[in-house]
DNA sequence: GATGAATGAGCCTTCATTCAT
DNA sequence: GATGAATGAAGGCTCATTCAT
């Protein structure tokens, strides 16, 4: 891939993935172009259709994912009950809540393609090791499964109306507290 | 041909509702109009536009909202904290998190009639109370205002894809107490 | 008909006229409806469809043509230019370029009942030998076909915009005084 | 492809001219794009909305308009009397009833955009210094304002229906006469 | 590879017309 | 006979997607 292809790439996913969170996934892709600074035709070339190009926010989404989880386990012996809010707080600033009904709604219908599903079991895992230490250290009451751990967190982060945010500015992460306190 | 009028404002009421929340605000009207088994014209006939609709059906919801509250308040006294679960679960049945949020999104946008105003600010100021009450029998670890409280019960309580539905049935009810608990 | 069916018909006629005049023949039915003061199933009651109404609403007109034309003879001989001139202006004040318009173009199509056609056929006679004693008295340089003379008084009365109306207010008289001038 | 658009915008554009003189303003735009051989959309892409298109319209209108006025004044000194008739038949051709009423109709409501207004004051400019030479040639009887000649043109150049036009065929041409007969 | 243009499908809304009371 | 309600058929407009340059 050429180089201005690959730069293009990369606009159009990181495009998305602000205006996905934004307005939506329902967003016209003609919007993520623009602001990409591309041709419609250009985001089309590397994103035959709407679902691949929710696909690729999902998989970068996914590596953010990872990544806090990598903070998480490392800052874990110093300080757990830090290392695992940190850990909330991160996951929730993906917003998770916009993408993963996203995919939920639009990629489960034709069975997820095998890579995402494999990076996402890989990183249920990890959560799920995240869980089962959060648990020894007594900051979550029971071991509960990964997927609801997750569920929970997407709906907490989901973006709620400008009036509201208007009025409580930090909602989320007050969600993000009360949520990880009500598991304890 | 008043009392068939009526029930056909009452279908498409009813199938409104149930769309909104399973399909959002966004739904088309000609899908409700289905659901209610009548014309698309008969839909336009009591609801001259969308907005109309939503604040109807935001009206409906309204109505239940209070009646949670009433429930609420008459167990109270037998059994605080059962009825505060009580008032949560009543209140996440009602999927506050798809209309609060269509409310916010279009309504506000030429300023929310005054009726609904007041209905909603009669609505807060009882769930204030409530609050109040569930601070004082240590339900509560301190006083959050009640939009924020709300923002939280409609954050909770939005739905998620059937894929994650399918995983963890009961994931509504379960969010609710952790919500409550977290509260704490 | 009862006496009150008689006087809807009539109100629905005279909204009808008046709101065609106005409006175009194109004027929702319902609002010939309210401005009658009926409910629509009233206006569809006594007229089947559109063309019916244009149709009564174009006899409704030919009477008043009649009526112009015995006052234009009744003058006549007294001073032949004034009631010439006369009866331009009074055909003007019928709006003819609203209504003939019309019937040309929905009623024609499936040819006009026998009954407009006659009435239209007897004003046409009236006219002709109307022109006729114009021509021998000099008012017009040769003697026009009816139709041809219908058509351009019809031209020449179609209501223009309010901004042309705005700055030339008299405008269909002075026409109409054109227009006679230069048949001459 | 800019070739390409730029032959659709013309089509469009052509077809609207047609269209509209035969049918009024109020035509469904789907008639107009099918006329011109393009989809819906195209014609949306070129005209953002109807008013867009009656003003393109207007403005090529405009554009004959000072051609018939050029032709006129060269040809004036040779046969003013000729040259005057001919002006007078020209603007006839352009179909001015149709487009004039709609320009009044559509947009003044918001204002006509500056260019548009400039052109028509320009063209009324030069139409106006013709009315002076003609009354100057004794072949109008008084300086008209121009509006008002105008709207005495477009008044008498408005398309009637198929029947009237089916007895009398030259009846524009006529009308046009006996207008500018009526002047003098 | 990038781009803008073209296209049809789909949703919103209005309106003529028919029904049921 | 009068009325308001119901309905489907357009027509306006947007947007995802495909083409041609």
């Amino acid at each position: 891939m050429r180089a201005d292809a690959r730069a293009n790439r990369a606009a159009v996913l990181s495009a998305a993935r602000t205006l996905f969170a934004e307005r939506g996934v329902e967003v016209p892709l003609r919007a993520v172009a623009t602001e990409a600074g591309v041709g419609i035709a250009t985001l089309y070339r590397h994103f035959p259709d709407r679902d691949a190009l929710i696909l690729a926010v999902a998989f970068d989404v996914l590596e953010d994912v990872h990544a806090v989880i990598t903070r998480c386990e490392e800052d874990w012996d110093a300080d757990p009950e830090a290392a695992w809010r940190a850990f909330g707080r991160g996951m929730g600033r993906l917003r998770l809540g916009v993408i993963v009904p996203a995919l939920g709604h639009r990629l489960d219908v034709e069975r997820p393609p095998e890579p995402l599903r494999q990076a996402r079991a890989e990183a249920f895992a990890r959560v799920e090791r995240l869980i089962e230490q959060a648990w020894q250290a007594g900051l979550v009451r029971e071991k509960v499964p990964v997927i609801q751990f997750n569920a929970g967190l997407a709906a907490v982060t989901r973006p709620l109306p400008e009036e509201v945010r208007g009025f409580v500015p930090d909602l989320t992460d007050w969600l993000i507290d009360v949520y990880l306190r009500g598991l304890r």
